[in-house]
DNA sequence: TTGTATGCGTTATCAT
DNA sequence: ATGATAACGCATACAA
């Protein structure tokens, strides 16, 4: 009589496989499949059956030889032309995230960020056009950039932000800048300002461009004169900058719409510095409705900015795109007046 | 005569395969893999070819198909017991990531972060245990938390922090906690300090009970006398509501080593709230050197948290686990004091 | 409705 | 050193 030893190799025993269902519940690999796929057409007692037999040997589908066998990958990749750190200490993208993770899910798919910068490009491009992937997500803040664009013949391509040129050939979703920047200007006309000032964003970022004009066509609808403007680059620091020109200019100034809370935030010093009383002297409204707003005395007055909405849509399309379905080529999400204090 | 009209379907042309490489090459398809693989045995002339070939149809393994051959993923897990949104808030989270990208990026392995949290739980648990990842690295914060631990005999894993309980079955890596403050400690004293507090952090917490362990072991060494303890929950808060439940006492009290700089910055705005200078008065030295450490005036002294080279160091770790090699059960990261104002 | 058989693109085990 | 060929675990067209 023999005794075989067990040797124990730290390794757990492999994982069952849609065979071993199978044979436990006495039917053939195909209907586990069907079962475990949810198709339609397979008898209730039988499905019974493979049901628990799944349970009970706690099986589950090899997400490798399914992707192998089915030619679909459930998973989509989260482009951010970033490095990682930048990533991570910018709340946008966190909220970008937390949007698209909350679709996602509710459905198969699976979310694999990865951050463009660092490492070699190639790399990035050779996984993404690998097959790993049935579609991408890219989230590039502000600007709007479409650099990956090519992309777009090889697998479904989702842009946060409308991109600079070529408008045209990519689906993305973006927030409405202009009827935004229109309301800020409406609540400022509303509270009785008459030379209404603005500190815009970078001219060749898409939501620099449409704050504007929202502002402007406000103005124009009032009658009122849009001479008042300066610009920054959305940081506090330019913000700041940007409301001494317009103080220096010494022209008659009672309201403020500022194209992020950043810059309205470096506004908010700059007025307090000359003895000036917000919202009494001069009404400031800004954008996006982020952590600047609520950390400035007084609270800011600010157009919201659904991110998160905005990443759940990405997703949305995505998957509509990869799933076949027709889809909008562009989705603009709409704003909100958040009233606080400073208009 | 027929004539075929090509219809466009959107879809790029099917991904080139071994095979067609091998075809092109004149060799057979295991000759290929050998060569994409790097193997060393195979003639200088064919490799010559092969890897022209590879190039010429800009061939890409497909992952599917290799990992569902080899049994390897070549994908790792970061997994993060909090919900999404509070990953990115987080900026712990964040240098631990880069430093894990930093290190994976070195490699062939991907990098897949998974938050636990949200969604059912049981979700994450199958997709671990599916066979889609090679490793896990799991990251809660201050907590010592190895709930996860029962994957271990599944999957190598690696937790940042040691645990509470069980130190011995995990491999973990962890900052020296008690090092640090007793560095922090020495500094008081070496300036001239006596009556030395510490605002501890929770004692349910790996880092809460070294870091005051290290603390008492400072004053012990000098003969000092260590009754000048409160507690907080390593927020801002807590650390003012400590500063002063310390002051009350009304004990001598001429040195203070907070447990955490976001403690020390609550108890930054106590001091200078009761009249009192720093370091003149009372000299501050905090732990971790985040964000709060410089945001803080006068900038703290504190104990630099090498947060990055710990998420640099799990990676390392779990891939030498993953590839069977020998690794230390245990990592303990090296602190150091960085001085700036406060002490 | 259910089962059979083939193929997905690699790696790996054999011969050669 | 190189080439057949058999897995790998599943989906699916087709047959029954």
């Amino acid at each position: 009589m023999e005794t075989t030893v067990g040797i124990e190799t730290g390794q757990s025993r492999p994982a069952p496989t849609l065979e071993m269902v199978a044979a436990l519940a006495g039917v053939s690999r195909a209907t586990v499949s069907r079962v475990v796929n949810g198709s339609t057409s397979v008898a209730p007692e039988l499905a019974q059956s493979v049901e628990q037999a799944v349970r009970a040997l706690n099986y589950v589908p090899n997400r490798a030889a399914r992707t192998l066998a089915s030619r679909r990958t459930y998973t989509i990749t989260l482009l951010v032309p970033e490095s990682t750190s930048k990533v991570f200490a910018d709340p946008f993208f966190a909220t970008v995230v937390e949007g698209v993770a909350k679709y996602l899910n509710s459905t198969e798919y699976m979310l694999n960020m990865v951050t463009s910068s660092e490492a070699d490009p190639g790399k990035t491009q050779r996984y993404l056009m690998g097959g790993n992937v049935d579609g991408v997500l890219v989230v590039s803040h502000h600007s709007g950039d479409h650099s990956w664009e090519h992309l777009n013949d090889a697998l479904p391509i989702v842009f946060a932000g409308r991109p600079l040129l070529n408008a045209s050939d990519s689906y993305y979703v973006e927030v409405d800048n202009e009827e935004g920047a229109l309301a800020a200007v409406q609540r400022l006309i509303t509270t009785g300002r008459r030379n209404i000032a603005t500190i815009a964003g970078p001219q060749d970022m898409p939501p620099g461009v449409d704050r504007l004009a929202g502002w402007r066509s406000g103005l124009a609808a009032a009658g009122l004169d849009d001479a008042l403007v300066e610009y920054g680059d959305f940081t506090v620091a330019s913000g700041e900058a940007a409301m001494r020109r317009l103080l220096a200019r010494g022209k008659p100034l009672d309201g403020l719409f500022a194209a992020n809370d950043q810059m309205a935030a470096g506004a908010h010093a700059v007025i307090q510095e000359h003895g000036l009383r917000i919202p009494e002297d001069i009404a400031v409204v800004g954008f996006d409705d982020d952590l600047f707003a609520t950390s400035v005395s007084p609270a800011l007055t600010t157009v919201h900015h659904p991110i998160s909405d905005l990443g759940e849509k990405m997703a949305h399309m995505l998957v509509e795109l990869i799933e076949g379905r027709p889809a909008h080529r562009v989705c603009r999400l709409p704003t909100s007046l958040v009233v606080r204090d400073s208009a």
